[in-house]
RNA sequence: GCCGACGUAGCUCAGUGGCAGAGCAGCUGAUUCGUAAUCAGCAGGCCGUCGGUUCAAAUCCGACCGUCGGCUCCA
């Protein structure tokens, strides 16, 4: 037998037996690789760790610990479920079954199956399962013609899977993997077999539409997900409960933030007081950030003539999100779903020079728009919302500075609330758009070169623009790993020409500006859920509703303790005092529950001493201190973020 | 909107064909207490709504409304 050198990552060569495969390679590195390993990263590209070596091959033996191993072992999974289904139920078809990973699901099998699928479908798929692990079935690739793949398929009566073999492009290779008498078309790589499955869980039944149309038939959907031991597994789901405790839904609720009532209406939020209060909070410290960052404060109706929104576009383009017209002494109006159209008209009220230019109107505008009842969820999605929206007017010699400026400004907002990480998107033209080609390419050069000046890594949302011009997205992640967008930036070249809005130019000539739509936070309804689910509900004091709690032990203390609320009404915190007649642990407890910052303890020691005990949420007891010291404290603690420093680009 | 699950007291939930329950919250009283739940009593329900099956329905069936998980769609 000859032998063949196989280089490995750290650089180095080492020699195996001609024929040897990627699993020989690990088993000879060390024992608990071979016992670790499920996949083979050879010069680069995953494959099976059965795969026969080449001399001089690169090799990178892949752990089930890591995130590609997991997509390997959750991808075999999903094999292994579609097979037990396939065996329990005969009738039903298989599609698509890949690895994912939203934060709580590794994988997902779509079936054709007309009566669906029960919770109790469930345990029996499990078990099904199981036996199938248990028996150790190796997993075979094998590469075959069309024809052959297509005769298989076609008596297997999997329809399905026929649609999927001719949508996989003529230069590329069909290949098929087995375990047991199931048969799957797969690019792979997988297991070497059923065994190396240690730990899976199927958790939801759902319904998905096949290829993702709704024009489509609806599929019935089982998530699962794999793990490379019980422990990690285990580890998962505890994470995924604890997630669930951190839903803005359920603090909303637990803290007396915000409800939603059926006799209103789906999607239409109610703040509640302490809920306002942080709004209005959030408010006041986006007003003074707009106008550090040279905003002009605007106001705005909330329904505007039909004429209006036809010329916007948004009847033609963005009907099916508005609400039917209510009619006004003969003429409809709609309830508005942007804000652009009146910024538009403010702008065109007089006559506008380059001189005043970039004109930068901002507004925390309520808008409606119907979103079908099944898509709603909490104040992430909701049918009223406002937007911390802004309209840029410029030249287009400022639109480049705008939009850094824009960038800027958004994640000195969105880090002055306590959040690093963020994913960028530059979203392109979408199906239905107005405006010339060459300027959607012309405003998409200007977004990617704007974000590359900033240095910002971003991805491509292909035609997740809006009709009227491309945009920046950032989303941030919920507790869930649900991504949800809050700023965009949008380049509009359409509205500007539609509303034949221009100023003088130097030469004294008519010239059209440009439009920039940028909203920062969103919406403060998104806004203040994700915010919510960020901090676990323990909002930073600055922006907490309640920021002390006045605890005097026993009655005897009331005199002085309400003499302690009101220094801190004089201070401008914000103070309650649980006048109850309850005991101090009592009193410690719904404090802590409600995640007020400080608790101020008030007993006799404090009243001789005309001071007070806070006590952090942290559960730190900082001992007695005089009044002032204790103020001073909080303000500190409860210091708004510092003003921009504006740097003009 | 589509697929599926679920709707019982203000909240969290038990009750699967035979008298509607618990804990917390609320009210009343007692207790005056030092860092995460003091005790007792009281009150609270058209079991989402409407219709059907049954001697009998919170429980079984159907429709509608709402919520939740997905899908399509979006800030």
């Amino acid at each position: 037998m000859s032998q063949i050198q196989i280089r490995l990552p750290d650089g180095s060569m080492f020699q195996l037996e001609g024929g040897s495969t990627a699993l020989d390679l690990a088993r000879k590195l060390s024992r608990s690789l071979g016992q670790k390993a499920v996949a083979a990263k050879i010069d680069g590209k995953l494959c099976d760790l059965t795969t026969p070596l080449s001399d001089g091959a690169g090799v990178e033996v892949v752990t089930g610990d890591t995130p590609e191993g997991r997509e390997v072992i959750r991808h075999s999974a999903a094999h292994v479920m579609a097979a037990a289904v396939k065996k329990l139920f005969p009738v039903v078809k298989v599609t698509i079954g890949p690895a994912v990973d939203d934060g709580v699901n590794g994988f997902y099998y779509d079936f054709d199956n007309e009566r669906g699928f029960t919770e109790e479908d469930l345990e029996n798929i499990s078990r099904q399962m199981q036996q199938e692990i248990d028996k150790d079935l190796p997993f075979t690739r094998r590469e075959v013609s069309r024809e052959e793949a297509r005769r298989l398929f076609a008596e297997a009566g999997e329809s399905y899977k026929l649609e999927l073999l001719d949508a996989i492009p003529e230069g590329e290779k069909v290949s098929l993997y087995q375990h047991g008498d199931f048969v799957d078309l797969c690019r792979g790589p997988h297991l070497p077999s059923t065994g190396a499955i240690k730990a899976f869980r199927l958790l939801s039944v759902a319904g998905a539409y096949w290829r993702g149309d709704s024009r489509n038939r609806m599929l019935a959907r089982i998530y699962g997900t794999a793990f490379e031991d019980k422990k990690a597994l285990q580890a998962h789901l505890e994470r995924v409960e604890e997630a669930k405790k951190r839903d803005h839904r359920t603090l909303g609720k637990q803290l007396d933030l915000f409800s939603f009532s059926p006799n209103v209406g789906g999607g239409l939020v109610l703040w509640h007081p302490r809920g306002a209060r942080v709004r209005a909070l959030i408010e006041e410290f986006w007003r003074q950030s707009h106008f550090d960052y040279g905003y002009q404060l605007v106001y705005s109706p909330h329904i505007g003539r039909a004429d209006l929104w036809q010329k916007s576009g948004h009847l033609d383009f963005y009907r099916q999100n508005m609400y039917s017209p209510m009619e006004i002494e003969g003429n409809p109006f709609f309830l508005k779903p942007m804000n652009c159209p009146f910024h538009i008209e403010i702008y065109k009220s007089k006559l506008r020079s380059y001189r005043e230019l970039p004109l930068r109107f901002c507004e925390l505008g309520t808008v409606y728009r119907y979103e079908a009842s099944g898509v709603l969820h909490g104040l992430l999605r909701v049918r009223g919302f406002t937007q911390d929206d802004a309209h840029i007017f410029c030249r287009e010699d400022q639109l480049d500075a705008e939009v850094r400026r824009c960038l800027a400004h958004t994640f000195y907002l969105l880090r002055s609330f306590g959040f690093s990480q963020f994913d960028i998107y530059v979203s392109t033209r979408p199906e239905k758009f107005v405006g010339e080609l060459k300027d959607w390419e012309k405003a998409t050069a200007a977004l990617k070169g704007a974000l590359e000046e900033e240095k910002l890594a971003y991805q491509i949302d292909p035609g997740e623009g809006v009709f009227y011009g491309p945009k920046i997205d950032i989303k941030i992640r919920d507790s869930l790993g649900r991504s949800w967008q809050c700023t965009t930036v949008q380049i509009d070249f359409n509205n500007p020409r539609r509303f034949e809005i221009e100023y003088v130019d130097r030469d004294n000539h008519r010239a059209q500006p440009f439009m920039v739509h940028r909203a920062l936070l969103g919406s403060m309804e998104r806004f203040f859920g994700v915010l919510l689910e960020h901090y676990a509900g323990a909002l930073p004091a600055w922006i907490a509703p309640v920021q002390v709690q006045v605890l005097p032990v026993t009655d005897a203390q009331l005199p002085f303790a309400r003499e302690v609320l009101r220094r801190l009404q004089q201070e401008n915190l914000r103070a309650e005092l649980d006048e109850r007649n309850e005991k101090l642990s009592f009193k410690i407890r719904e404090a802590q529950l409600q995640k007020i910052p400080h608790m101020w303890v008030i007993g006799q020691r404090e009243v001789d001493q005309q001071g007070v005990s806070p006590r952090t949420r942290a559960g730190k007891d900082l001992g007695l201190m005089p009044l002032a010291e204790a103020v001073r404290l909080l303000q500190q603690e409860a210091a708004r973020p510092e003003r921009p420093r504006i740097q003009e680009v």
